[in-house]
DNA sequence: CGGTCTCTTGACGGAGTTCAAAGCTAGTGG
DNA sequence: CCACTAGCTTTGAACTCCGTCAAGAGACCG
């Protein structure tokens, strides 16, 4: 299973055997259900999330108790509360399983002693906060630059897989809308 | 004037003198006066900015020609199209001085070198983009959970000193409405 | 002072929301 | 493996937030 981890590794850093193997004693292994909750509301955030297999979503509940999404990650993505992991506050998020799924985890506390440990794997935390960036500035970019409909159309041409994935309801929250709106949009597209 | 940028990296990591000098050569500084472009709209993406005083916005044009205003840096920030500055790719964005500004700027391959010739920086910008990342996480949630007119409220009541800083229809192409929505919002909380 | 940016005001229109109700689908237990 | 139910999706009508357009009032700079 974790030679998923290792593959993915890979792919930015050199490691030998050995140092693999040291690297993985700094996390745990998670398999969680469908519907499973690793992170509640109010919680402190403990764990930094890397999915192995399976889909995760965050989201929080808004004014009018209606639940927001704001980021999927399916295999080889992390996920947690970034700002609420850094301080090991209290979180405004949940974190929750679309699917069943294979995680491995790593608390603050591990993950620094990682870090400070492995410099290898300081400039890995790199990349990964570099390319998450990159992709949050894009989110950004389309959210201010598209319709609602030419949201769900982009989203649609670009991870068609994705959106077979997930239900609507859950896509319509991440893209910022009602799923009655969605709805309307798939049937505007069919005739 | 480059005694602000040591005194940033030292909140984020322990410098020698003679590293800090070594550090330093791998950086130009400029300074450029307001509404001065340091990127265009299809130029390869060639430098990353630091901020030393002054501020700087990134913007695109979206199809009906309006400039979308999607960050602005100021003092201890860095700005650049990460997607464009990466990949050395042709960039979709803008970037402008709105006020004067100092700055210190780094080629993609200077800051690879600097990178592998000083691990600390690695360390320094993994702390960068995870800070940027959080940021814009935060920001991602904002404009979900939150009206046009919360928007600016919300910004309003934490960055006042930024709302002062810039004119009023750069804001409002920050916070994705038109400068008459804006005036319509002002006038409301006045009355 | 004259001209070009910037901000304000108001009328109108449209994209997207809200609410309510009915139709569908998939997972669960029997 | 079927039937039942809870959860998901669709439809439609009324409503609202916010954009667009146009025109005027300030404000700032040479």
């Amino acid at each position: 299973m974790s030679a998923i981890f290792r593959s993915h590794l890979d792919k930015f850093i050199h490691l030998s055997d050995q140092e693999y193997q040291e690297i993985l004693t700094f996390f745990e292994a998670h398999s969680v259900s469908k519907k499973e909750y690793l992170l509640q509301e109010g919680q402190v955030c403990k764990k930094h999330y890397f999915v192995l297999k399976g889909c995760l979503r965050k989201f929080f509940i808004n004014e009018k108790g209606v639940e927001q999404t704001t980021e999927f990650a399916i295999e080889n993505w992390w996920l947690t509360d970034h700002i609420a992991y850094e301080r090991q506050l209290q979180s405004g998020f949940h974190i929750q399983a679309v699917e069943k799924a294979d995680l491995l985890s790593i608390s603050h506390s591990s993950q620094e002693n990682l870090l400070q440990q492995h410099p290898k794997m300081e400039r890995y935390f790199r990349y990964v906060y570099q390319r998450a960036f990159a992709a949050s500035q894009m989110r950004i970019r389309y959210l201010y630059g598209l319709s609602r409909e030419e949201l769900y159309r982009h989203f649609n041409e670009h991870y068609p897989e994705f959106v077979q994935r997930v239900p609507q309801y859950l896509l319509a929250s991440f893209l910022g809308f009602t799923p009655e709106y969605l709805s309307e949009i798939r049937s505007r597209n069919r005739s």
